[in-house]
DNA sequence: TGTTAGCACTCGACACGGCAGACTGCCAGA
DNA sequence: TCTGGCAGTCTGCCGTGTCGAGTGCTAACA
């Protein structure tokens, strides 16, 4: 990425300031209107968007039309014109104090922190469930629901509970279903995957079986249980102008509605605060959104993500300050919880 | 509702499955060219079309628009007109095998319940968890986490299972909780709320804080457990020529996302399949929809509703009938994982 | 060399008017 | 009671003209 001349960033951050801000693409004069400061003439202004335009930072929808910012614009203005944004402590109080309101239950924080990043960005927030790394057993019942079906509960260390029913291949009492529950949680307490499957050949096939299930439990096997996703703040995204047509609302609604989708976006390997903009080349239904997101919890240990999607024309300093601190909430959360002892 | 003449009765049917078939206003013309056999000339349909509208059954948008059925027609054609409606066994086949596919897990066949029926009717599909009237205690494990704090999981008859944190008034160690549990195990097992509310006083101040909870959990008190939602199919009706305007589209997306007023609409009382049309004045977001839906599940035992959302111009007969199977199909669920011993 | 003022040009948005098409409503006749 | 026909009405569409915003270019200026 080239670099501009300081006259050149002023007016590339000047543009899309004012286009984030009023949807409307900016021409030299409306420029001038709202910074009588610059100390150039509209025609200067006209030259060097001129420029910006042929460095591929700018265009304009038609001929006679204002400039409108490229996602390389965005993503220059982001990267180099932005500085490092702190959320003002107002803000932060104002978040900070709706979380701890809530129980001290993950689903709640999810579902709070969705609903806190969709209205203070007016944007569609996102939140999947903290996963962990390598979940370590804390306590597993089996419970007899029928002859050859029983239901197979599990605590994990931290907190999370699983449950999945089986099918078991010969008719099997309750009571033998509790010797085996006492068997397992005595050989296994605390253990991880890895170290459970070492263990496999201390049990005959009967027990083999359960333990096998305990195993795709404690793997997140995709269906079974997929990964949890908050959503919220959809209908705040479907006002925003460029959705006024609605094939467009079309794509994203229908991304969103896959969370394969999501998963996948969320997925990417992240350090602090993303953004993404325009679905960067590798999403096509994002074309016309930017997703600004975080992991967070605590690494190595049990890690979600979680971020706002809203049209290119996004208050990205807003944005990644907010999402930062709601990020930082949510992994005090997790290390608050799952880090106990 | 009065009574309407044969002819009546026939043209309103045509009038409307050609609306529903089309989503343009139907002309007289228009319909006799669909109708061949009708053995009347258009200018009588027009006299037909003049009384229905003075009946109120039919509307026109305008002076020389064609006409279109009013939510009172669209009533009279659901419960006169239509007939019972059997879903073909075709259909009724390739639902069946989707759900034999899947796991044997009631949040499994809700996601595939909610999809079968988006699919099939391109609606938006709404489905609750069932809810036991008198959920039974099977199981209930405490679990130290931290020197105030508790994770208790709950397992009840059918195989429901909660769980919640609990924060302590005092520090209680991890055997002291093993027995408690132990103990409330014991004197509840296989009790509903009731029965256990009414045993309270046998027990000290420590011990009823956790029944507290207990008792909490079990009644679903709101916040902490809210009743789940399955959603699918949100984009079908959006791409519905209704929803182009995208106002009416925001009203719609945005009902679907405040579970409150899901549950509100769900929560009717109900016996077999329910149409709502046009909201039916209860319910202004819904003005332009109907909603057709049941209850599924174990009366006075577990129930759930589920259902489509569309247009009012919506396929009715297919419609109902889908989710008359569907239901069925999830009856059957509910009674086999509920109903053991 | 960089900046500015001015001018011609382009394009979208909007309003207006006329026209074709689709229906209705009504009347007179079968 | 039904039918054919005619007048009236409304929408949607197309072409036109006008207005305003904004660009690009050129020539003059510091």
């Amino acid at each position: 990425m080239a670099e501009l001349s300081p006259r050149q960033q002023t007016i590339l951050g000047l543009v899309i300031k004012l286009y984030i801000a009023t949807a409307q693409p900016v021409g030299s004069r409306t420029l001038l209107e709202h910074h009588h400061d610059l100390g150039v003439s509209s025609a200067t202004i006209r030259n060097e968007m001129a420029m910006l335009e042929e460095l591929g930072y700018l265009t304009h929808p038609h001929t006679s039309a204002g400039r409108v910012p490229t996602d390389k614009g965005y993503r220059y203005f982001v990267e180099r014109l932005l500085g490092d944004i702190e959320l003002s402590s107002a803000d932060r109080n104002t978040i900070r104090h709706q979380f701890h309101q809530a129980r001290l239950e993950m689903a709640q924080w999810m579902r709070l922190a969705a609903a806190v990043l969709a209205r203070s960005l007016r944007g569609a927030a996102l939140i999947t469930a903290p996963r962990m790394d390598k979940p370590r057993l804390r306590q597993l019942s089996l419970l007899s629901t029928q002859a050859q079906r029983a239901l197979m509960v599990v605590v994990f260390q931290g907190g999370n509970v699983l449950n999945r029913s089986l099918t078991l291949s010969e008719p099997t009492s309750p009571d033998l279903l509790i010797q085996l529950a006492n068997k397992l949680n005595a050989s296994f307490e605390n253990l991880d995957a890895d170290a459970i499957r070492r263990r496999m050949s201390e049990f005959v096939d009967f027990e083999r079986e359960v333990v096998q299930q305990l195993l795709a439990l404690m793997s997140g096997d995709g269906d079974a249980n997929p990964q949890q996703i908050f959503r919220d703040g959809l209908s705040e995204v479907l006002q925003e102008p460029e959705f006024e047509r609605t094939s467009e609302a079309n794509a994203l609604v229908n991304a969103l509605e896959q969370p394969s989708f999501l998963t996948d976006v969320l997925d990417a390997p992240i350090g602090s605060v993303q953004v993404v903009i325009g679905g960067e080349g590798r999403w096509q239904e994002l074309s016309t959104c930017s997703l600004v997101f975080a992991k967070y919890g605590v690494e190595g240990f049990a890690t979600g993500a979680l971020g706002v999607l809203g049209p290119t024309r996004m208050p990205y300093g807003r944005a990644i300050g907010t999402v930062r601190y709601v990020a930082d909430l949510m992994s005090d959360m997790v290390s608050d919880l799952y880090t106990h002892k």
